[in-house]
This record gives structure tokens, C-alpha cells and sequence, in this order.
RNA sequence: CGGGGUGUGGCGCAGUUGGCUAGCGCGCCACGUUCGGGACGUGGAGGUCGAAGGUUCGAGUCCUUUCACCCCGACCA
């Protein structure tokens, strides 16, 4: 008997419960909003983490690593940037605990007061341009391009599982300049990279642009970012890049002597992704039966069955199904033989699908007679019996074809939720339904307001690689030079 | 921080206008039969009903306070 499953669009957690948990801690507890990430979970995190870290040593970035404490005082430093992260920030005020006079356990020694409090970095600008103005003297000492694997905390009044804890782990890359134009082109390669990672790695596709101005980070000049598309129609932004401009090292007063021996301040940039991505890797494939996840980025690529009855069947298959398993090791996939003799073959089919292992092989007496294995896909569910010889390449081709067919699938999915909206009348109905919208724009701040007090929708992006097209905004019927991208938004 | 909702074995829930020993499904343990798509039978373990206080002969149920979680806003990756 097949259990019920429950639908995509009332509980996203039947997915998620296999890779990350709700912190759950004692009552009272205020690491609410925070999340565990079980070892599966955090199997795929490493995977991306890997595949980034490599990406951005390829493109000339060393790791580095800074304080999780950040002295407060270095918040003041840059005004908008303090405006930005003030209202969400973990604050430390007291560096040690006592036992209570009073017999209630353990109490904050009020006589450990901190002279100057520390904030739990919501992310590191601060304290490495702090630390950049030391290392930076003159331009021979630029660029520099280091990135951070960290945790940050962000004291969100609302979190949302993945998407929006309150403490997430990410990585940030913090680059400075000589010149301007050096630090656009680093914030722009950087969307780049995390653009091909999402859409070649995750199989997820994505809109690159910028940002408009209110949508911007705190203390950028500009923001670029990459939007997905999820499953139930909202946008969702899976990484940025920003072009900070002077303006952290004008807080923190980093100059360096140019060829001309004059002093200027370093141009910088930042950017950044999270465990947000598990996210949107989520969101983005998975289907009634459970997860969906790319090849690329899966920690088993195959799980082998053995269906059975009794020991002597099983030995059998169990050896055989080693063999199996070295030979398609030997072409570098990731094998798993599921031999517990305590669950039934088609309880575990279905926890393999659940977890989203993109092929299960299936191997019986009656595959055994005939050098056969039956081999499932996890993106299409769909089944075939091939020879046991050659299985590998099959496999490996398989693969191939998955690590495809789910990229195509989640672009066929945003291609049919894409719409070119002209008028204000026609874009209210047509947000009601999911979905990117392409409209013209005037470009003002306060238009954005209107639609989004109207509407819930916000410009998710202004497209980089979208041609131009002359037209009038929906809105004020101001003139615009090209579409934006309107959604409503994680 | 505003609006709404929910707290009952590990998970999901039922429990009527207060009334007997607090139930059900899943899961868990034991034994047996099963085994090519989430098995079945029999037996068993597991609960301070979120917490504190109150009303009452009697509270999961009523009252007060409080805490936590979920959803919708505002804020954000």
C-alpha cells in the first residue's frame, strides 16, 4: 500500500526533512530560527561548497578567515551599511556566567561587563576593511581577493527554514581595487561564476542583473544578483555581488599610494551565497515523491537493490551487486548498496526517491538468470532493464542526461512562468498568478513603492543580458529603455 | 513588532455542553507469516495533556497569566 503523499504546494517539508531540522532546544530557547543540518543535508552543502571553493581559486581568489566578533563601534563607521543590518543584529554584553547565590543555576556575572559590546558578524565587511587598512599601502599591494567560508547571524523577526534562518552558513568574498573599472569587473565576473554554478551545477536556471536602488545591499554602490524561479511562482534570489564603491574604504580610511604616488582609497567589492541555495535546489526540482538532485551535486549517484528472498539469494546478489558497484566506481559515480535485510525493497525504492538519488538499480534472481539490472531515474520515474554489461558507461551517460533533463525542465518550467506585461491593469492579474513579469519601468523609486504596496511584487532584477527595447512603464507611462523583472518574492 | 492560528507518547491528530482507567493512526520492541513498489497478524513498551496559578466534589476541557511554534504583514540572503 502506497502511503499518501502529501502535495508540493501545502508542505515543502516533506523535502526538507531529510537533509535539516528546526533547531530543537530547550524552551525558552533563543536560537529559534535557527536550523540543524543532518548529515545528508549537509553531504549536498559540502558538494556545493567544494565546487565553489574551486571556482573561486579559478579565478584567482585565496580563503582567508576573520573574527565572528565584530566591536560595535565598527558599525558606525559606514552610515547606510549600520542602516541596513542595526535592527538584526546578536549583540554579546557580558563574557561570563556564575553560579546564582540564589540556588536558580547559572546567571550572566553582571560584573563581566564588556567596556565596548560585540556583534555577531550579519556578515564581514566591517571587520575586514578593518583589517585590509593594515595590509594595504600602495597599489602593488592590490589587488586583493580573498573569500570567507563562515556562519553569520541575522536576528530575522521572521525566519523561514533555509531560506532565511536566523544563523546561515555561507561564503563571502571581499575583494579590493586600484581602480574602479577593476572592481566592476571583479563584481560582474562573480555573478558570472555563481550564475554558471546555480544553472550547471544546481540544474537550477537564473536571471543575471542588478538591482534597483531599493532593492540594493546596505553600503553598495551596485548589486547585481541571480533570481530562480521556484516551483510555486516566487522568486527567489540565489546569490549577489556588490559593487561597494569607496565607501568602506572611506570608513575605514583604506588609501594606497597609486603609480603616480598620489593617495586614493581602494575600490571593493563583496559577494556572497548561503545555505539558501540548498533552498532553492529544493524548490526548484523536487516533485510529490520527494527530492530531486542533480548528479553533479548529489552525494550518491546510485543506489543498488537487491530483491531477494531469503539468504542464499541474497549473498548472490549482494556479490554481484559489488561487482556492479566497482566497476561504475571506477568511472568515478558514487555507488551505495542497500542490502538491509530488516526493511522491504520497496520501502527503500521509496526513501531513494525521497532523498533524490538520481538512479536506483534494481537487481533480482530473475536479473541474475539473465545478466540484466533494472535501472530507475529519480527525474522522470521512469524504468528500464538494460544488460549488466556496459553498465557503467550506461550509467554515466544516464547521468549526463539527468544532470540535463532537470536544468531544462526547471527553464521549461520558468519559460512558461515568464510574462511580457504591458499594461498596470494586466500585470495586477497576471502576478495573482506566480511567475516572472517582464514590464517597462520608469526607473523611480517611488514607482516601485506604488507596485509593491499594490501588488506584493518587487523588481527582482534589471536584466544584464537582455536586449533593449524602447517602451513606456506600465505604471506612469514615463518612457523606459528596456524590461525589468517583476515578482513576487522569498 | 501588528493580525490570525496551534500546543495532548518519537511524529501526525481526536477528545462534544467539565465526569469514570486519556484515545487513534504512523513509528518503536518481540514473535510468526511475508518479500520484483512504502507488507500483514498477534502481543507489548511509551503521556507531569506547553508552563504557572485559579474555579470545582471533579479540569485535556472553564478562567487568568505566561512561554513556544506555525501562517499572514513590516524587515531581510
Amino acid at each position: 500500500m502506497a502511503k499518501e503523499v502529501v502535495s508540493r504546494k501545502e508542505n515543502y517539508s516533506l523535502w526538507y526533512n531529510n537533509l535539516v531540522t528546526k533547531a530543537d532546544l530547550a524552551e525558552n530557547s533563543a536560537v529559534r530560527g535557527c536550523m540543524v543540518i543532518k548529515p545528508y543535508g549537509y553531504a549536498i552543502w559540502e558538494k556545493m561548497q567544494g565546487t565553489l571553493d574551486k571556482m573561486f581559486k579559478d579565478t584567482g581568489h585565496v580563503n582567508a578567515y576573520f573574527p565572528l566578533f565584530i566591536p560595535k563601534s565598527f558599525f558606525s563607521r559606514e552610515a547606510s551599511h549600520v542602516d541596513g543590518f542595526a535592527k538584526e543584529c546578536a549583540v554579546v554584553t557580558h563574557y561570563r556566567l556564575k553560579n546564582d547565590p540564589d540556588g536558580n543555576g547559572v546567571i550572566v556575572d553582571q560584573e563581566a561587563k564588556l567596556d565596548e559590546e560585540l556583534v555577531v558578524r550579519p556578515t564581514s565587511e566591517t571587520i575586514i576593511w578593518n583589517t585590509y587598512k593594515s595590509w594595504i599601502q600602495s597599489y602593488r599591494d592590490l589587488p586583493i581577493l580573498c573569500n570567507q567560508w563562515a556562519n553569520v547571524v541575522r536576528w530575522e523577526m521572521r525566519t523561514r527554514l533555509f531560506l532565511r534562518t536566523a544563523e546561515f552558513l555561507w561564503q563571502e568574498g571581499h575583494t579590493a581595487h586600484a581602480t574602479q573599472q577593476e572592481a566592476i569587473d571583479e563584481a560582474e565576473k562573480m555573478i558570472h561564476v555563481y550564475a554558471d554554478f546555480v544553472q550547471n551545477w544546481m540544474g537550477v536556471p537564473v536571471i543575471i542583473g542588478k538591482k534597483s536602488e531599493s532593492e540594493r545591499f546596505a553600503g553598495a554602490v551596485d548589486t547585481y544578483a541571480i533570481e530562480a524561479l521556484m516551483q510555486d511562482g516566487k522568486a527567489l534570489q540565489a546569490g549577489t555581488s556588490h559593487f561597494l564603491g569607496q565607501n568602506f574604504a572611506k570608513a575605514f580610511d583604506v588609501q594606497f599610494a597609486n603609480k603616480d604616488g598620489k593617495l586614493d582609497y581602494v575600490w571593493a567589492t563583496s559577494w556572497g551565497v548561503s545555505t539558501r541555495l540548498m533552498g532553492a535546489l529544493i524548490m526548484a526540482h523536487s516533485d510529490d515523491n520527494g527530492l530531486i538532485l542533480p548528479p553533479k551535486l548529489a552525494p550518491i549517484h546510485v543506489v543498488i537493490i537487491p530483491i531477494y528472498k531469503g539468504e542464499e539469494e541474497l549473498n548472490l546478489l549482494r556479490s554481484q551487486s559489488k561487482i556492479l558497484k566497482k566497476k561504475m566506481e571506477e568511472r568515478g559515480i558514487i555507488v551505495k548498496i542497500d542490502d538491509r535485510d530488516n526493511v522491504r525493497s520497496g520501502f527503500k525504492f521509496a526513501e531513494y526517491e525521497l532523498k533524490g538519488v538520481p538512479v536506483r538499480l534494481a537487481i533480482g534472481p530473475r536479473d541474475y538468470q539473465n545478466g540484466t539490472v533494472e535501472v530507475a531515474r529519480r527525474d522522470t520515474l521512469e524504468k528500464q532493464t538494460v544488460l549488466q554489461e556496459g553498465i557503467a558507461d550506461y550509467v554515466s551517460n544516464l547521468l549526463e542526461e539527468i544532470q540535463v533533463n532537470i536544468f531544462k525542465k526547471a527553464l521549461k518550467f520558468r519559460e512558461e512562468n515568464t510574462h511580457k506585461v504591458d499594461t498596470y491593469e494586466e500585470f495586477k492579474k497576471k502576478i495573482e498568478e506566480g511567475g516572472f513579469i517582464l514590464a517597462h519601468w520608469d526607473g523611480t523609486s517611488e514607482t516601485e513603492v506604488k507596485v509593491k504596496e499594490e501588488t506584493k511584487a518587487t523588481i527582482r532584477c534589471i536584466p544584464l543580458d537582455m536586449p533593449e527595447e524602447a517602451g513606456v512603464c506600465m505604471v506612469t507611462g514615463k518612457p523606459s529603455k528596456q524590461r525589468v523583472i517583476f515578482a513576487r518574492s522569498y
